[in-house]
DNA sequence: TGTACATCAGTGAACGCGCGTTCACTGATGTAC
DNA sequence: TGTACATCAGTGAACGCGCGTTCACTGATGTAC
């Protein structure tokens, strides 16, 4: 059923291939032979569609982030009706995220893994950061959050889910926290006592 | 001057050379072999000392865990007299500690890294995180902060200032964060936003 | 104090490893006429 | 429709790399008598 020699599509296989990859051997696993091995095909193809091997990982991270984009805006469109409700789901949706894909939410986090031109991996990821962003402002704007200046406050929560993502995907939360349910208690119990705090009193 | 054939405190000697290393080219720069160049030996000695090149990161992560532990003790006592000024001091001091040494901040948190014996580390990152909890249940004695548990709460701090000492680090934060003072602003602002959210009501 | 010996902490050569990357190449594709 | 040719996307062999680790070794140290 393959097509012989021509691929034709081979840059996205690449990039699928890759993401599995990652998802089953974790960064550090990930190699790029194994990567065109798992898109059937030799070792020195991929040199015709990325510069490099950090090319090809900083392609797969903006990939990375217009997924986490776009989950960022389903959980926030799809979600109760208060302001601060839709905010804390958005807390709630980055934790899974990152618990769903941990190699994936890694590689999307090292820097060091990727070539020099930042600016497209940049762009992408203010998209997804400009959800929580937007999302504080319908909070001020229904004057339930105090008027800080918003990407301040965004960072805040950015800090905060973050942290907690990073924490228990590293394994050194010293809390029993693998279930799913008891990631999920935590991680409302870190945007719960944030909101408090962004509360207007 | 230095003494010939044998070392005397080589094991010593390879911690100190490992740190200094690690803060010099950082984590993917950190060879065995290099440590034991900068250590004057030959790149088999330290095999008499540590089983293999994750044993040689353990043990740094272990000490640079329990020079954590110091700092957050030393910025508790010396810090101001109500209880949740003193926990807040804490989380300065916490992302302070993780700028001033971002290399080996990022070894302490790569468990991959690491051998496959990780009671030492976690009892070393346990009692770090025990100065926290002791501080959130000092702010709860004198009642200002609310009844939960104390390690939940302290959860929820370290997540907050772990994310971002990480976000900064890995310059996501899409802020011109990088003068000292900027660093220092977005720490109280994330430390001042938690704490509000703890305050007992 | 001197000698014999076990133990220890170094040395330096060697191995295997799989990687990223380059190179000259070749087969396939598309286009101009 | 057929032919000539440029372009493109693959192939597979090869290189260099420095690493982690092992090994047989040897010089130094400490101890028993």
């Amino acid at each position: 059923m393959k097509r012989d020699y021509h691929h034709g599509h081979l840059h996205r296989a690449l990039l699928d291939a890759g993401r599995k990859l990652v998802a089953e051997r974790g960064v550090d696993g990930f190699t790029l032979r194994e990567v065109a091995r798992q898109a059937g095909v030799s070792h020195a193809a991929p040199y015709h569609h990325f510069r490099d091997k950090a090319a090809l990982i900083e392609s797969l991270a903006v990939e990375s982030f217009a997924a986490l984009e776009k989950t960022l805006r389903d959980a926030h469109e799809n979600s109760g009706t208060s302001p601060t409700e839709r905010l804390c789901t958005l807390g709630l949706a980055y934790v899974r995220f990152a618990l769903e894909r941990p190699a994936e939410f890694t590689l999307m986090n090292r820097p060091e893994l990727r070539s020099g031109h930042p600016e497209r991996l940049e762009q992408a990821a203010r998209a997804a950061f400009e959800v929580l962003i937007d999302s504080i402002r319908e909070c001020q704007t229904a004057g339930l959050v105090v008027e800080d200046a918003p990407d301040s406050l965004a960072l805040v929560c950015w800090s905060a889910m973050h942290g907690l993502a990073v924490l228990l995907l590293d394994g050194l939360s010293s809390q029993p926290a693998n279930s799913p349910e008891q990631v999920e208690s935590l991680a409302r119990l870190v945007t719960g006592t944030l909101l408090q705090g962004l509360l207007t009193r």
